[in-house]
DNA sequence: ACGTAACCGAGACGGTACGTCAGGTCTTATC
DNA sequence: GATAAGACCTGACGTACCGTCTCGGTTACGT
């Protein structure tokens, strides 16, 4: 179906063009905000005429989409043999992801965006809820597993409220060290009655 | 100190037509999204000169955001004398408020401004939050003095988890049921083990 | 037929408010030409309500004629018993009055009118036309009288030559004293042949 | 110096859509005169955008200058031997081109911008007066060659004596029959004195 | 003397056109 | 055939005036 290493005729797109663009709008973004983000600038930045973005990306929702789909660093899942210490670390790695400057930024152009454009909710979907859900179903699955947490507790919901409680706070609270502490505190509720945490 | 009557020289400015540029907003934001909303076909709706509009707003960010905040009603705090029944009457206060059509594009809206016009983050403060958590403040100090509740739930943290979580869900499950379902099943799970929920 | 000393009833218009309006119509004329002359500036500048000049006039150009009708001094026709020295003080008056920044600025427009409004070629023609011709015609008909001017010269004719050149300079000539000995030169040339000069 | 096949980079304007901008013009301005005549209702017209207007004119008036440029026809000098038939010829074409309907408007609007625009003056003064200044100096030095005239008759000024005589007479005089035989009537009066003319 | 009718300032009102800007499509010449 | 440049149409932007319309307040007559 799909061929592999069939080449078109003629010119192939230069992949420099592609990394400049890319560049330039995440330069702008970063910049000016959503707002203010026009293709035209993008593609003068860029160096690049404004058919070669469109040649590649149907309107600027697609192409920021991939600005960030590119951009955005993976999860690791941690495996420490512990259900605390591993959600601790977790915790820490999304605290860094998502509340440096630039985190904060493009959640809340995910969130942003996806709210007005549907597709969007399709990438947030696949690149931020999925890998969440993914790394709490594993880590919660081993600490079932090892007897540490009730077997029912459904690691979705867990971490559906989590994440709600996370945008929430990256709108509505500048703070950041408060919103690392408020979402520790949050955990610490949840888990609370599913789980043997350890005394600290 | 204060004029009690002090009418500003000229002709005063319209209520009616103050109306009908807020009610011409509300329609096309329920009609178009925030996207596709544009001041000259507000003024045209409202059956209003665009100059009318700018006298009043300095932005449409401006305009929205009093449309908004006039528009939206209140929530009733319940009392009922019982935990769960006082819930079950927020949950679909709230429901049938923020899962209208209005309703989910107006928090989807209020989201997506928030983001970048500060302004709005306190109009969604003022307007969404607070008077939850005051609800839920009030609804659990009742729990409490009856015995319903452990004495030490922080209520502003449940409310901000389960604000956190529909949020989420509003942004990205278009299904108004299964929301409705989802919220129902996660404030189950905050409190199945600091109330004393009756068997149902 | 006309009722000499009928007043209305109510409060009479101000007589100073009238004076005023005219006035910064002038001012404003002369400071800015044509374009750019508007009605809410007028009003602003005379310290007076829009309404109060719709109230007497159906438009910026009657507005203007009146202005300019109310403003323009007359000439004197000069009886020195020269026809030479004659002309010579009806054309220092003349370019004393029109080749003033405002003569100059409503002659211009008086003509920029004139092409489009009917009115104010009557203007035109009262205040400009028929005194000059009238002037002519006085200083020619003592001319022939004293034997210094053919008989069977129309003053008309040369009359509305000088006018129209005087005219055309004012569109197309910004150097006022050029103006002046060209029209000089344009008056020898035309009675040359006709009137007998005294050696100068 | 000149560089012949100079070609700038991108896509180079259209010349139908100029060709659609200036004849939307002139015929807006035929059918509404100068007054009445938007640049919004150019683009409709001409089936553009108002930027691609802009994009080629910093104002109504650049516009117009060059539809009308673009438009007028130029007076062909001519030669017939004799000072008289010469004039009458040319008399016969200026009355063609400017007394048409077209014609009137057209110099009723040439005068009016150049009282207002300074640019307009010098368009007038290239495409109007000097091609006749050119034409009366060429006629007037053949008949002077060949004793019709004499030599020192300066013709820009008889020249702009009859073209202001016109001008005056297109604003204020309605009747084109009566324009022509007073320009006539004129003529024979500029030059009884200087010239040789034929018994009719 | 006092009511009332027309005046006055201020400025809001529905409009029209302005000149600018960006979006997304197209047409060149060049690589 | 991809690219840089940039012209093209579209449509919204925010501004400036237009001519009309309330407002609250002020004269000057006519009873």
């Amino acid at each position: 179906m799909t061929q592999t290493t069939k080449s078109s005729p003629g010119r192939p797109r230069s992949i420099e063009v592609h990394q400049a663009i890319l560049q330039a709008t995440l330069d702008l973004l970063a910049e000016f905000g959503y707002q203010g983000l026009s293709i035209e600038a993008i593609a003068a930045r860029a160096g690049v005429g404004k058919a070669t973005i469109y040649r590649r990306y149907n309107s600027k929702e697609e192409l920021i989409a991939e600005a960030i789909e590119c951009n955005r660093p993976q999860l690791t899942i941690p495996d420490t043999g512990s259900l605390w210490t591993d959600l601790e670390e977790v915790h820490k790695q999304a605290a860094e992801l998502d509340l440096s400057p630039l985190g904060r930024q493009t959640i809340a152009m995910i969130i942003s965006l996806a709210s007005t454009i549907p597709q969007f909710a399709e990438i947030y979907w696949k690149k931020y809820v999925i890998p969440r859900r993914k790394a709490a179903s594993i880590i919660f699955k081993r600490a079932k597993a090892r007897g540490e947490m009730s077997p029912d507790v459904d690691p979705d919901l867990i971490c559906d409220l989590m994440t709600g409680l996370l945008f929430k706070s990256i709108l509505f609270q500048p703070e950041t060290e408060e919103i690392k502490s408020y979402m520790r505190r949050a955990l610490d509720f949840l888990l609370q009655g599913v789980t043997s945490k350890p005394s600290q």
